[in-house]
RNA sequence: GGGAGGAUGGCGGAGCGGUCGAACGCACCGGUCUUGAAAACCGGCAGGGGCUCGCGUCCCUCGUGGGUUCGAAUCCCACUCCUCCCGCCA
């Protein structure tokens, strides 16, 4: 949520950032809205005042065994005029409040301007695309063809977009993600955790996926009477809402959190975008990357976090690129995102497997999560997050860029002592 | 699932329906004292919001939501969560 005071005192400027990024900011109804507040709420303010003082005023005549016929007479009735100012005051609130969750974050100075990932800015580029002196196959035919990729199964047991991995896919898989928490806990001092993946309303809210994302997400109903809940679209959600409703300690910033997940998605809206292998599946797991920071240490805080989620494809040995989003392709809660695309052999494309955004004080006003500044008073923090990485994407890049000549799939060195030793995945 | 108790500021913990946003203690901050520190003493110290250039001032908040009342931390109802006991399951 952008904050309420800025919008007040700056908002056309606040308005002209949003248009960058494609949003036209409903002026007229905020306008009404604020207007209607603030003339409610001075009237409604107005009574309180008058109604405390005359029941203050009774209590101290009673105090004295006064007579309290007249002052009687003069409150009657304010009761109720109260209530009634109080219910309209808390409607117009509800509705302006509604109106700027939907609001997205204002883009950082300096995020490129544009319209569509085509303006997005390769910002660092390494290794280089793996080319094969043979045929190369993508990760759904070598899959296929080891053996231990069953595509079919998944829509057996569950339906499209889920797959089932066996064997020495299945423990590559799990290999994968048991890496990115050593590497992340041992060397990037990230505090692993382990979380609920089904999340309430209000954390939901708190990071952004609701109201306005509630489409993408799996709602679990419960009985009557039980508000439902939601399966976590990425461990962002948990790990990031540990700290909502919270004040913490200034010297225990930065909290930094390292969650393996799996994450739900409808994906609705995305029919018949790679349908093929295991791209965009409803399930799949991610190794994440939460910080908490104070606000003037979280533009280097997300260079640091890019960096650590890189960090696992140079040791994995994996061509990668970096490009920093342009305003018109970012989340709706970030303020700056870089995203790390990774090569993939099987689609002649950089693909993305991580994102890391700032989300400055965005989310940290939604959540109510706060420090206590040198001050001493309490003051929003800044978020940030990132893969690190998407273990399905991972798994599927080495098998493209690990591919040999016969369909067996060679296992990176980083990852052998998580493989039982073996060093190569064999085709049947 | 059954029963009992509880929820108050960063923490602990008081609070006959009326000067209670809340005693007291701890923690924290500032000061006196001290070579420095500790101790002692003095003072400060909840959050959110409105109006105001500012000094200020007003409103809301004692788990949440309703209700009673001129007036609710205090009374009533519902809900949530926590603790303990019994049962059940892992």
């Amino acid at each position: 949520m952008l904050d309420p005071a800025r919008l007040r005192s700056d908002l056309d400027a606040v308005v002209a950032r949003l248009a960058d990024r494609g949003y036209s900011f409903p002026t007229a109804a905020f306008l009404a809205l604020e207007q209607a507040r603030k003339d409610v709420q001075v009237r409604t303010q107005d009574l309180q005042t008058r109604r405390n003082a005359l029941s203050k005023a009774i209590g101290q005549a009673r105090g004295k065994g006064e007579d309290t016929d007249a002052l009687m007479a003069e409150v009657a009735g304010l009761g109720d005029q109260t209530r009634a100012l109080e219910g309209e005051l808390d409607r117009i609130k509800g509705e302006l409040e509604a109106l700027l969750l939907g609001v997205p974050n204002l883009p950082q100075a300096g995020v490129p301007q544009g319209r569509s990932a085509d303006d997005n800015v390769e910002v660092r580029r390494v290794g280089t695309p793996t080319v094969f002196d043979f045929a190369a196959k993508d990760h759904a035919d070598l899959g296929v063809g080891t053996g231990l990729v069953d595509f079919e199964a998944g829509v057996k047991v569950a339906g499209a977009r889920f797959t089932v991995l066996k064997g020495a896919i299945a423990r590559l898989h799990r290999a994968i993600a048991q890496f990115m928490l050593d590497v992340h806990t041992a060397e990037h001092s990230y505090t692993e955790v382990y979380v609920p993946y089904l999340v309430n309303a209000d954390s939901m809210r708190g990071t952004g996926q609701l109201p306005k994302f509630e489409d993408d997400l799996f709602k679990v109903p419960r009985g009557a009477g039980d508000p439902p809940l939601y399966l976590i679209p990425t461990a962002e959600v948990p790990v990031t809402n540990l700290v909502r409703d919270a004040i913490v300690a200034a010297d225990t910033l930065p909290l930094k959190f390292v969650c393996h997940s799996p994450c739900f998605r409808s994906e609705a809206g995305s029919y018949g975008r790679d349908t093929r292998g295991m791209i965009r599946q409803h399930q799949f797991d991610k190794v994440e990357l939460v910080q908490i920071v104070a606000p003037d240490a979280s533009d280097a805080a997300l260079e640091a976090l890019t960096a650590h989620a890189e960090t696992i494809l140079q040791r994995l040995e994996l061509p990668y690129r970096t490009v920093v989003l342009c305003t018109g392709d970012m989340g709706f809660s970030a303020a700056r995102t870089y995203d790390i695309e990774v090569w993939l052999p099987g689609q002649g494309a950089y693909r993305e497997i991580s994102s890391c955004s700032n989300f400055e004080a965005f989310q940290a006003r939604r959540m109510q999560a706060r420090f206590r500044n040198a001050a001493g008073k309490p003051e929003l923090v800044h978020t940030l997050n990132g893969s690190g990485l998407a273990v399905g994407r991972t798994l599927v890049a080495i098998v493209e860029n690990h591919q040999r000549a016969d369909g067996s799939i060679a296992i990176p060195a980083a990852l052998r002592p998580y493989m039982g030793g073996i060093d190569v995945i064999p085709a049947t």
